[in-house]
DNA sequence: ATTAATTTTTAGTCATATCTAAAAAAATAT
DNA sequence: ATATTTTTTTAGATATGACTAAAAATTAAT
């Protein structure tokens, strides 16, 4: 007889969850104690205190003073959260009439709501996404991603074209930025010239030419179009 | 310049504010701490904590050893939790496949979602209804139920009367099951009793009892005839 | 009208998740 | 290599929301 135990996760630990998942794709193995801090704008006391019962529950590998990384239930529940945000963010976008700076809020108190049927049938409701309305990918059951060939704008040429797929920085600021210039899922974008003194391009968006900032170019993932 | 600050109101505090709501509906004016705690699952003196601290919030109306009863704000924030687990249970039921009785668990967890936008968009997005699944009616912005005097059958209690005003369900399959029992618009009916398993209830239509299911119990409205 | 039973409140604890301030370890600089 | 700075951890404190056990108030019973 074996006894499963369904490991209950609190909103807290979700969260800090979510984050080292984050921090983690960013390259770096184990992330520090500070970058979870900062990230959650928290203390790195409260955050030593958390690691420690993550680790207890063996949802974080953790060595003192060398920093965290996710075990694979760790990464498995960190995923699960990050596929029900941004389901949740489809949701919003397509069926409630919200437009993509709106969603973030909302999708952050979603999230955490514990019911597999829930999201299983939400995904089938949705028509089985797999990118939300920033343009990131949707993790699957199983927590895989698709791989997209998603690059940064700012690394196009002159004359290439590409056609936005994502923004990097997801604050409503830049999302009213950019919807400010037209600029969505799905918009096609031609590289006109390339300042190099400040490393602002200026790039065609359906008819009209605009010059975006390095900042700007630096945040919006685009799929090139070699034609 | 007048400070209006948006009160917080925690999960737990929600809970408490609906249970008192629930409560006080039920003829009496003010509920006592005992009774909130059996509807709660908690013990009298946890009761007491929290009465305390939404009395100090102006949530409540508290004398000492003579119970609770909700302020004006205490009232529309109870309503508006009940409106929101309302709204969700609809659209599980219609949109996700859910059941009636697999709603009520998920729909206690999104009733504490906080977004003023979310709420007023789902009420669109699912046609403005106005009974939830159960059969229970939807408190609207302003926590006004509507006082219509159909009702749905299944919320009748043992040896009530009542008259058939309409049909929520409109397929054919459902009408041609209320002809073939002889029930149409106009006709009596009485409670004889209810199963607590699975909700069914034993009615006379005529001379004849007959036993029908919570789903159509639920898809009847009926007018009740206090004789 | 007292006594007995019940209900409600108070007092003191506990667990979670946070914080500040101080100590310890690691990384960096001279 | 030692001193300085930064990072991380520990220790102790706080707020929330729950609990147990005992005291106080109310209600019911004789």
């Amino acid at each position: 007889m074996s006894f499963i135990l369904k490991l209950v996760v609190t909103l807290s630990e979700e969260n800090y969850l979510k984050a080292i998942y984050h921090l983690g794709k960013q390259g770096v193995n184990a992330v520090s104690t500070n970058a979870i801090a900062e990230k959650m704008d928290t203390k790195a006391s409260s955050v030593t205190d958390m690691i420690k019962k993550l680790a207890e529950k063996n949802l974080v590998n953790y060595i003192k003073y060398q920093g965290v990384s996710l075990t694979k239930e760790g990464r498995l529940t960190a995923a699960s959260v990050v596929r029900k945000h941004r389901l949740w963010e489809v949701f919003l976008v397509e069926k409630l009439h919200f437009s993509w700076d709106e969603v973030h809020e909302v999708a952050e108190q979603l999230e955490h709501i514990q019911s597999k049927k829930l999201i299983n049938e939400l995904d089938v409701f949705l028509d089985y996404p797999t990118h939300d309305p920033h343009g990131d990918p949707i993790p699957d059951k199983d927590g895989n991603i698709s791989k997209t060939d998603k690059i940064i704008l700012s690394q196009l040429q002159v004359s290439e074209r590409c056609m936005c797929v994502g923004a990097n920085d997801s604050s409503a600021d830049f999302l009213k930025y950019l919807d400010k210039h037209h600029i969505a899922l799905g918009t096609q974008i031609q590289i006109i010239s390339k300042e190099p003194f400040d490393e602002s391009m200026t790039i065609k968006v359906g008819d009209v030419a605009i010059n975006i900032s390095k900042v700007v170019s630096n945040n919006i993932y685009v799929k090139s179009q070699t034609l």
